[in-house]
DNA sequence: GCGTCTTATCATCACCGCGTGATATCAGCG
DNA sequence: CGCTGATATCACGCGGTGATGATAAGACGC
């Protein structure tokens, strides 16, 4: 999943998609990128679970799932707490 | 900084270093990695401000920052927050 | 059915980034 | 001061991955 957001394009997407559902030719609209290459990393996003495509007659809007991304913002934020807890201990060599 | 935790090694070395403050040394008994491989990723977090480095006579031992991962977890929450407020919003063809 | 528009799939190429080896630096210790 | 051990730096090779082009698959209107 972090993997998935580590490349600009697909973290754009993710962001245009937060703010509303959209369709493949908007993605490519906004983003300015090729159709191919914006359908390639939906397909990422899709298998992974992380968007949810629903074909709308000759369109396919795309809407983003909550709960993923809220996972891994909960791993994190769990990393980032053990730390602030653990921040004394210190391993001797 | 998402970038930085997309690389498996990388994430390994974030998820030690959130336990407890370890030394170059630790990290690479731990891992079973190369010494330069370790110290070269520890470089890259050195610089991105996600860690800091304490010398310690020879050794250098490596702490997490709460922060910069906190920071993280709350866009990615953010994310999440907006999409679940924007789920009926669509964008027309 | 035909042409057009939107989207998906596949193969290919180029490039970036990880892992590694060689080497430098520095601290401690005799 | 030389030696050893811990860490850092640099250059290089190779593999994974993103971008692209060509093409296929549907859906709509005529």
């Amino acid at each position: 999943m972090i993997k998935l957001l580590a490349d600009p394009l697909r973290a754009r997407i993710v962001q245009l998609l937060a703010g509303e559902a959209l369709c493949t030719c908007h993605l490519v609209e906004e983003t300015g990128a090729r159709q191919t290459n914006i359908s390639n990393h939906l397909r990422q996003l899709r298998e992974a679970g992380v968007v949810e495509a629903e074909p709308c007659g000759r369109f396919t809007y795309y809407r983003l799932r909550p709960e993923v991304l809220q996972a891994t913002a909960d791993h994190i934020a769990g990393l980032a707490e053990r730390a602030r807890t653990h921040s004394e201990a210190r391993r001797p060599c």
